[in-house]
This record gives structure tokens, sequence and C-alpha cells, in this order.
DNA sequence: AAGCCGGGGAC
DNA sequence: GTCCCAGGCTT
């Protein structure tokens, strides 16, 4: 697909993009801030996050780690716990490694031209672009799902946005539009009006300035807009998790494979192909019977199935707790026995902490 | 180019 | 249920 570049229509939509946000900008404590440091923890945290979601965590960094050299000074477990529950954890493993960086390699100067900003760890296109305008005033368009959606309806683009050759053109396209005597101000403008005015679901198409200029509108596409070309597939995973107690204790282990959840903590897993029917099948298990076979143990009780979406996985989880005698000993030196009150200082998946905030299980009977 | 990486909210 | 969110990295 082609594109005509047309000055009068691209005008138009500057024009009223700015004039729109003089009215309607949202107030958030990111905005207008100057320290770079500031902006790029706003970035990484807000990566494919909501802003609702991603705020009290912002807020929460910010306070314990106020400047580059706090966050780089931090154990990365610490790091780690401060995110969890938000998910996408390699951000924080990145910005962790980063601030290390930046701390150590830069004498904690923040790098202030686009292209060394876009090589930190974790920074792509988009937050180089962002860090570059907010924080430096300098003349580089942000493309986000917003920008996408907002440039594919005013110029009724159905070039997929998810292709090599939809995100050159969109990139290309943003970058003409940009005000580049106001950066900062453009790209904010465009990203709040994406989120605020010309939303995914029923925008608010009625009483919008581009009205007149919006191909998608005009043509009744606005529902079609933007294209997306890969439809997602999700597969289930069938986690046992075996909870080792020991008096006062418990059995953890840091998820350091290269899987889902690296550097946070859950327990001892068997991985099934389906849903364990039986009672005992966990019992009979190869592995199971390697980590067991030299004790006594109990098994206490089995929990339901506790379901997690993923974006490309479905994990199916259950807990089986045993007691373990208390001479037992795992061969296992990645084993990390742990006082269950300690439990709260480590960093959990998201359907392990489902599991501890159940004070009574589901019980399944078999 | 395609696949992978979370969690939550809107519909 | 599906889609999307202030995307980026790895293969």
């Amino acid at each position: 697909m082609t594109f005509h570049f047309d000055k009068d229509k691209n005008h138009f939509f500057t024009q009223n993009l700015l004039r729109w946000h003089a009215s309607h900008h949202r107030p958030l404590p990111w905005k207008g801030e100057k320290n770079p440091y500031l902006v790029w923890l706003s970035e990484i945290i807000l990566q494919q996050t909501r802003v609702e979601q991603g705020l009290p965590y912002f807020e929460k960094f910010k306070e314990k780690y106020p400047a580059v050299h706090d966050l780089a000074r931090a154990p990365e477990d610490e790091v780690m716990k401060m995110w969890e529950g938000l998910g996408y954890y390699s951000r924080a493993r990145n910005l962790h490694a980063a601030a290390k960086f930046i701390a150590n390699e830069l004498g904690g100067i923040f790098p202030n031209k686009y292209e060394d900003i876009r090589a930190l760890k974790g920074v792509g296109d988009y937050t180089a672009a962002a860090i570059a305008s907010f924080a430096f005033d300098l003349p580089h368009a942000v493309v986000d799902g917003n920008v996408y959606r907002v440039l594919s309806r005013y110029f009724g683009i159905e070039e997929p946005v998810d292709t090599t050759a939809g995100k050159k053109l969109f990139a290309k396209l943003a970058q003409e539009l940009l005000d580049e005597t106001q950066p900062g101000k453009y790209n904010q403008a465009i990203m709040d009006f994406g989120a605020g005015h010309c939303t995914p679901a029923s925008p608010s198409c009625p009483d919008c300035p581009m009205q007149p200029h919006c191909e998608a509108f005009k043509q009744n596409k606005i529902a079609q807009l933007p294209v997306k070309s890969k439809k997602l597939e999700r597969r289930q995973r069938f986690f046992n998790y075996l909870i080792f107690n020991q008096q006062e204790s418990v059995f953890i282990k840091k998820r350091t494979e290269k899987d889902i959840w690296r550097n946070l903590y859950d327990f001892p897993l068997i991985e099934t192909e389906s849903l364990p029917e039986e009672r005992n099948f966990v019992l009979k298990n190869k592995i199971w019977k390697l980590w067991l076979e030299k004790t006594e143990y109990r098994l206490l009780r089995v929990s339901a199935p506790f379901k997690q979406e993923l974006t490309h996985q479905q994990i199916i989880a259950r807990f089986w707790e045993i007691e373990v005698d208390g001479a037992f000993q795992p061969d296992e030196t990645s084993w990390l026995k742990t006082e269950r009150r300690n439990l709260k200082n480590f960093a959990f998946p998201k359907v392990v902490d489902l599991y501890f905030k159940q004070k009574f299980l589901p019980l399944e009977l078999f």
C-alpha cells in the first residue's frame, strides 16, 4: 500500500491535535518532568501497561530509588520484589542493568543523545523517542499503540501495524507530522488523544476536531482500524507445585531457566501434559519419587486448579501440600529452605500469590 | 519475520 | 470469551 503525502491534511492534523490537547490533557506525575531518570523510569513502567496500573509502581520506585544511584545499588531480588505483580519482568532486569551501567560507566550522567538513550537495555524506538523528546526536547516522534490507532484512522491506512513494512510506514509518517518546535508537547498530545479520545472501542467521533479529514470516519472504517495481521494463539501448561512443609519452613526455588517469570520464585515443579486425573498421579511421578525416595512424607491436601492467563500461555496450577520429616534434605542445591513468615520477602508469580491469599484452599476430592 | 514475555481492564 | 495497553528482546 502506498501513502500519499498531503501537506494540508498533515497541517490540519497537527494544529487540531495541539488545540485539542490544550483543553484535554490529563495531569499525571511524570507530565512535564525533565529529570531524564524519572522520565525513563516512568516510560519503562508504562510499556504495554495502562497508566492506572503503572502509576502506583512509579510512585513506589520514585520514593525508594530517588536517583539512578539508588536503583543501581539495590539488590536484584529487591528490585524484582518492587516490580512484583506488574508483569513483563525482563523490564525490571533491564532497568536495573541499565541503572548500574549509567551509575558505573557513565558517572551517573543520563545520556542526552537519542542514539545513546536508544542503546540502553530495555529502551527501544518508542522509549528512546519519549525520553529524548520529554527530557531533552529532541525532535523524535513516538510511535506506540495510540499512534498506530490515531494515524491509521485519520489517514485510512490499512497496512498492518505489526509488520516490518507497516512499522516503517507509520514511523515515517509520525516523524513527518511531528511539530519540531515542541516535540515533547506534540508527543504528549498524540498519546493523550489516542488514550482519551480516539480510543480502541467507541471513540468520540461526534465531537472530534479531526473528523472533517478523518478517512476512517468518512469511509465508516473506524472499527476496522488499525489492522493487525497476526492472531494470538495460547497454549496450555499444567504446573504441579509441590509444597514441601517442614515444621515452620517450606522449600522454594528461583526460576533461572529461560522461561516465563525468570528471576521470580516459585516451588519445586512437575509440569505435565494434562491435568492429572488421579490423586496418586504426582506421587507416582518419576521426578517426584526421586525427590522423596529417602524420606517419610505425608500428603496433606491438594488444591483445586488455579488458572492464570498470560499472553501466549494459559497456566493451570495445582498445589500439592505435603509434610516431610525434619531430617529431609533435598539433593537439589537450588532449593531454598525458607520460614513461612519470610515468604513475603520474595517475588512470586501472580498464580502463586493467589494461592497464598487463599486462607482455605478450595480442595478437590478425587 | 516470528515468537516470546504479564497482568489487568473494557467490552 | 477477545482485545488492548505510553514495547522490547531473542531466535
